[in-house]
DNA sequence: TTGAAAGCGCTAACAG
DNA sequence: CTGTTAGCGCTTTCAA
């Protein structure tokens, strides 16, 4: 109702406080001057709904979660990082977050919310490699949907993804036990259907083969990433250390380097004492803890922002241009991969 | 276009389809079945964006954060939690969320919000008790938009409130630390213009009188809720400790009394032998120190899916209906008060 | 440089 | 019970 008004009072019509508002097209500058005094007069806000609608374009970024309420299987550390810095490219980029958690009962549907206009682009957390979910992410791309996923490849897909450099993490990590004399390294790791945990495996293998070092099976422990899941291996990881086959761990996550450590703790075993461990991702617990835990660095919140302007770049475009050159950062095909770094503390 | 092609399918008028669809008015049962049959044949997903536009509701509740990017002033834990207590009920009452991170340099203006009809509802986290926002709530509150703050309230003025039993928390924490035999407690508060610290200070000031002691005003020590101010003090608490003035320490929430205990650690002093402390929060962290953290549990989860249920009740009542009596749970006027509860562990 | 007018896809009276 | 019709508030041709 405003909209016909700030017309009036600028004595133009309508489609004219339109361009101006949307400074498009030619314009008089004192057409401009008259309506911008107008509409601020009025004090007129847009109908963003009406915008929208009107312009078939919803200006959200879906932003979709797991949903574990409780469980907390990824660190609250990792999804607020990121989500932070989607924000902050999102709204320099002029859109919204629409946050969506999925259900953990249903199969995904992510092309649904473009077909339904809720979102002009979206960008997944914590997406796995499983038959639902490449079902439905295929979908979004055969649609031509833009979407990005951080922190996970499809590596034969072409899905543009941001992750960071994981092979290279886990090698630093490897590389800086080796370094200090650890020659026994557990490696404490999560379930294969994350990307990240077959990188990690990749780094440390590689840089224990480089090393010369043949690693024994038994080296091999599997966690789910949460603390729950280290504490319960401390009694095996005990024996290990105790029979000497084992001097060092180096863990997936710091949460379940925690927990390790404190199952380690209570068997009366001392992290950079009676063994080293080395965890990842640099989260807000790696100071918590005692002794502090030497950890690789993710820069999550970059991640997020990568991916935000990224899959806007892709948007812009229509997907057509290639992927954009981004200074500094590797891409392999659609991935773009940011660099990781090693904080050294007194677990190792 | 689709909607036409359904209704031609169906042999309807279009509107039938939209009656069916949202299943309103009187229909006849195999109109329903026939128009059901041809949206699922031909894959019909209505258009969110026009619906919300001829409904001139979007369907969004706005949840409204601080942005303190790589800031924690906040712990990650804490929004985690509410925000995904907030997502289960939003879901389930068929509602989106939409994230708005706060812009710290300029002044809130909440109510445009609801004038540009981004949100039918908000729910603000993180809110403080100064003049900005003030005049930002009393705006919404005068234009009759919903809206809910969650652990902040502002005494006077009515606004719809979910909290926790703060001042009950911290007079169990205070009564854990007499009973233990402690009767020197320091406590080490956040800033004043959270209603959160308030209630703190009252609680633990109301327990010390109860057991007839009066604090020392060297008791008080002040900090910003992050863990480098808790760390910071710890030279201070230290010496009050070497001095016998001081045997226990209540910290506002567990970041701070993490690190203070780190403080207190590396000047030789261990929580548990040679003091005493307790924290707030129950956050993941207090599980990762040693000695473990004794902590007072906030409902969080719990308290977003109350924020969510209340505002959108709000909303559907048109702020008419006198707020629900829920079972169970205390209220003051328009603000809920969920209770806390005591985890010991080993630090007291 | 501006105005008139035709939608965007759906909802919601109002008739019938 | 169902069809007709008039918008919702804005953008965007197309003419002028």
């Amino acid at each position: 109702m405003t909209r016909k008004e700030v017309a009036k009072l600028a004595g133009v019509s309508e489609a004219t406080v339109s361009r101006v508002l949307n400074n498009v097209g030619p314009m008089r500058e004192e057409t401009r001057v008259r309506v911008m005094k107008a509409a601020a007069e009025l004090g007129y806000e847009p109908n963003a709904l009406a915008q929208q609608f009107a312009r078939r374009r919803s200006g959200n970024i879906g932003v979709i979660l797991p949903f574990v309420p409780k469980v907390h299987l990824f660190s609250t550390y990792y999804f607020s990082e990121i989500l932070s810095g989607i924000g902050e490219a999102a709204q320099r980029l002029g859109y919204d977050l629409l946050l969506i958690f999925r259900d953990p009962e249903q199969s995904p549907d992510y092309a649904k919310l473009f077909r339904t206009q809720k979102v002009d682009a979206c960008i997944l957390l914590g997406s796995r490699d499983v038959p639902e979910e490449r079902t439905a992410l295929a979908e979004m791309k055969r649609e031509g949907h833009p979407f990005c996923l951080v922190n996970q490849r499809f590596p034969e897909e072409s899905f543009l993804s941001v992750d960071a450099n994981h092979v290279a993490g886990s090698r630093m990590a490897t590389r800086h036990l080796l370094d200090r004399g650890y020659t026994r390294i557990a490696f404490l790791n999560g379930p294969l259907h994350y990307s990240n945990s077959r990188d990690r495996l990749e780094g440390y293998a590689a840089e224990l083969a480089a090393a010369g070092i043949r690693h024994a099976d038994d080296w091999l422990l599997e966690g789910n990433y949460s603390r729950k899941s280290g504490y319960e291996l401390a009694e095996r990881v005990a024996e290990g250390i105790a029979s000497r086959s084992v001097d060092a761990v180096f863990a997936a996550n710091d949460r379940m380097a925690i927990g390790l450590m404190q199952g380690l703790k209570e068997l009366g075993l001392e992290a950079g004492r009676d063994y080293a461990i080395v965890g990842y991702d640099d989260s807000d617990g790696s100071r918590l803890t005692s002794p502090g835990l030497t950890s690789v660095a993710v820069p999550f919140y970059e991640m997020g922002t990568m991916a935000a302007e990224r899959v806007l770049e892709e948007l812009a475009d229509g997907g057509v241009r290639k992927a954009a050159e981004v200074e500094g950062i590797a891409r392999d095909g659609h991935t773009y991969i940011l660099p990781v770094s090693l904080k050294v503390r007194e677990s190792s």
